[in-house]
RNA sequence: GGUGAGGUGGGUGAGUGGCUGAAACCACUGGUUUGCUAAACCAGCGUACGGGUAACACUGUACCGCGGGUUCGAAUCCCGCCCUCACCGCCA
């Protein structure tokens, strides 16, 4: 959420920037503006009236301690009108409050000014690749049959048990997962990111603080008997860690880490972007989440992106970095950057982490806020995060990439996790 | 699921209608004192939105889980909701 005082101070700025997320903000600038031209003004008469009553109020009290009843009862008299005045006032104030914040909410994050233009995912651009394309054998197969031919992943049972996109890992594509996410997790703990054990459901205000309520409701599932939510992602618990605090500028940054099942409904795919692994309703992934200063959040960003980029060649898969186009940009970020890994057999790239700046507009949401030293008004933080990342396409790509004649290679970073070095 | 208790400032916790934006203690910040550590003493110490200022200062209003009501006046009384804790039951 945009801060209500940049808007007013910003506005023709707002909706430009606005326009590189191919969002027309004027309307609602606009009708922000014109809403809050007289709330200063309302909130002036109301607050004399109240002060007033206050004192009439403070007076009768000191006129009944004192005995002097009727003169007390005299006073009363004059608080009637006051008192419609202000309710009167209150409620103009609360109607116009109410409005501004539904607006507010309708306005996405501006995007970085290094954001290109641009309208779909094809207009992202590239800014970094690295690592070799595998070389398949002849009939290669690609990861959903691997899958089965040795026995890894065994999605029908999945539909058997919860529903397409809820496979059903065993053997060693179990054990594959687990040494993933355990090499994620330490890799992120070198890194100096606290590793934390999130719950899974979360309650409303959480799901409104990093954004997920109310835009994108349908996306999560809800346990509507006791109004919580699967998590579509650990950034949802690991942010809101932070939801309703004031921190001290000289802790800054907060690093977290988390592994966790996510859950997305991921309703209206279909077609070949949900064979196989691609697109599931519950994926495994380890976040990584940080708390910044405003100064240092895009330095710190760089840095998120640096370290995803060590995991990928870690895992020696050939990647390439892309910063999205305004149009590819998510509601909240300021600025994204899409990993992707080249699936061999599918030939095509897989989206494997997105890392994004959302400067403070979860921040304003959450209010997350920091202290400066000799400042007395807090300010709002930035908040950063990245996968480090998902699973199902790191797999697939991984299965795909290092398949042999004899049997799936294990890249060498992940045998000792494994306690195998070929799945055959 | 049953029964009971309770939600007050960073923490503990007092406060049953006006002098309470809120005692006291702890924590924190500044100062005095001090050979160091420690201690003692003094002072300060919430947030939001207005007014005000170059910026402070200063100042108005609101906020004692959330929403509504009673009243000239509500942390305090009434109603609804949410949440937490304890014990019992069930259970990984």
């Amino acid at each position: 959420m945009l801060t209500l005082k940049f808007i007013q101070d910003n506005p023709d700025l707002v909706v430009e920037k606005l326009k590189v997320k191919n969002f027309d903000a004027k309307a609602i600038v606009d009708e922000i503006i014109a809403l809050y031209e007289n709330k200063n003004q309302i909130q002036g008469k109301a607050d004399n009236a109240k002060a007033e009553m206050n004192k009439i109020s403070k007076e009768i009290g000191i006129l009944f301690r004192e005995g002097k009843k009727e003169e007390a009862n005299q006073a009363k008299e004059r608080t009637s009108e006051l008192k419609e005045t202000i309710k009167q006032l209150d409620t103009e104030f609360s109607s116009i409050d109410e409005k501004v914040y539904d607006l507010l909410v309708q306005l996405p994050n501006i995007p970085h000014d290094s954001v290109p233009a641009g309208k779909s995912e094809n207009d992202n651009v590239t800014v970094k690749s690295g690592g070799d394309k595998a070389k398949l054998p002849e009939n290669s197969l690609p990861h959903w049959e691997l899958a089965q031919k040795y026995n890894l992943i065994d999605f029908e049972l999945g539909v058997k048990l919860s529903g397409a996109g809820f496979p059903v890992y065993r053997g060693k594509g179990s054990r594959f997962q687990r040494a993933l996410i355990n090499f994620f997790l330490d890799q992120a703990r070198d890194n100096g990111y606290e590793e934390i054990q999130p719950p899974l459901v979360v309650n409303e205000a959480s799901g409104f603080g990093t954004g997920q309520l109310p835009d994108k409701e349908g996306q999560m599932y809800h346990v509507t008997e006791d109004n919580l939510y699967l998590i579509p992602t650990a950034e949802v618990p690991v942010t809101n860690i932070y939801r309703d605090v004031i921190v001290d500028a000289k802790n800054l940054p907060y690093k977290n880490t988390a592994y966790s099942a996510c859950f997305r409904r991921e309703a209206g795919s279909y077609g070949k972007d949900v064979r196989g692994l691609n697109r599931l309703h519950q994926f495994d992934k380890v976040e990584i989440v940080q708390i910044a200063h405003p100064d240092k959040s895009y330095a710190i960003l760089d840095e998120m992106v640096a370290y995803v980029e060590t995991l990928v060649q870690k895992l020696e898969l050939p990647y390439r970095i892309l910063r999205l186009c305004g149009g590819d940009l998510s509601f909240a970020s300021a600025l994204t950057f899409d990993f992707e890994v080249y699936s061999a057999a599918q030939e095509k790239w897989l989206e494997v982490s997105s890392v994004s700046n959302f400067e403070t507009f979860q921040a304003n949401r959450l209010k997350l806020r920091y202290r400066e030293e000799g400042v007395k008004k807090p300010m709002l933080a930035h908040t950063l995060n990245g996968s480090a990342l998902a699973l199902p396409r790191i797999v697939a790509a991984l299965l795909e990439n290092n398949q042999t004649e004899n049997g799936i290679k294990v890249p060498k970073v992940l045998v000792p996790y494994c306690g195998f070095d070929i799945i055959d």
